[in-house]
DNA sequence: TTTGTAATTTGTAATCATTTTAATATAGGA
DNA sequence: TCCTATATTAAAATGATTACAAATTACAAA
């Protein structure tokens, strides 16, 4: 399962287990799909009421950088995280922020220029699509 | 050109032509393709030296709302503005932090499944890669 | 099981970007 | 030229993130 993942993960990285960190886990790949700083903070701050929220960003931090979860750019207002690192692409709803994926059939990997393609060495994408949901525009 | 526009749309709002606000839109459409809030700062400041940093804000700000330039999210770490609202994708390299145009041919307009398209009034998208460009490989 | 140590967590303070506010200045119509 | 709504400024407030030092803890080795 995903939790047991990221724990051999970081062990293999050298890193320590702690509850705090597990307790990150487990949100992650539980909860709602792209939570914030913020959602991860409340939600350890519940069972661990001492956790410090640099503990979070630092552990995000490492996650992204084993390439376990993503950092979703979509909006500047907010950071949002995404644990579901299957080429997807997002739309978010620009009056509620709420995020959904979309799994798409060609995500335009072949319309990048030949000369863009000889000039970089490709690491990602990211697509995105802004919108107004059902909800919001019945208001 | 651009400027004569811009003032004119600005008029169009009931918004005054400010000397500040003009400076900002010459250095928008005739610098650097993706400048930051302290890039325009900067500029502005070398020829107004009590600018304010807020003018600058609003400003920009302003432009986005009247659709005239867009915020380019490819980031946390900074938040860049574009001048050129044609449909482009853009490629960060994630050392340097450079921004480039890329004017693809397909840009995915039809990878939005049935049931997105129904769900939402899609007001817009954006494309973004990440990779390392030839110079910082190089390093 | 105990111990030692390097890594981690915590709490606080520092930093940085952005927004708010209130006072002053100014664009542009009358 | 005058008037007034709008814009600019400077300073303070806010909010997100990072840096730091001290206290704690995971876990490997004894």
């Amino acid at each position: 399962m995903h939790i047991e993942r990221m724990i051999r993960r970081f062990r293999e990285a050298g890193l320590k287990i702690t509850p705090q960190r597990v307790a990150i886990f487990e949100y992650l790949y539980t909860s709602s799909s792209h939570p914030t700083v913020d959602d991860i903070y409340a939600y350890i701050a519940g069972r661990f009421p001492s956790v410090s929220l640099t503990t979070v960003y630092n552990t995000l931090q490492t996650m992204v950088s084993l390439g376990e979860i993503e950092e979703i750019a979509i909006s500047h207002e907010r950071r949002n995280f995404d644990p579901d690192t299957k080429p997807h692409a997002h739309i978010m709803c620009v009056r509620c922020k709420r995020i959904e994926d979309i799994y798409t059939k060609n995500l335009s990997e072949n319309c990048l220029p030949e000369d863009v393609r000889n000039r970089y060495r490709i690491l990602g994408q990211r697509i995105y699509f802004y919108g107004l949901c059902s909800r919001c525009s019945a208001e």
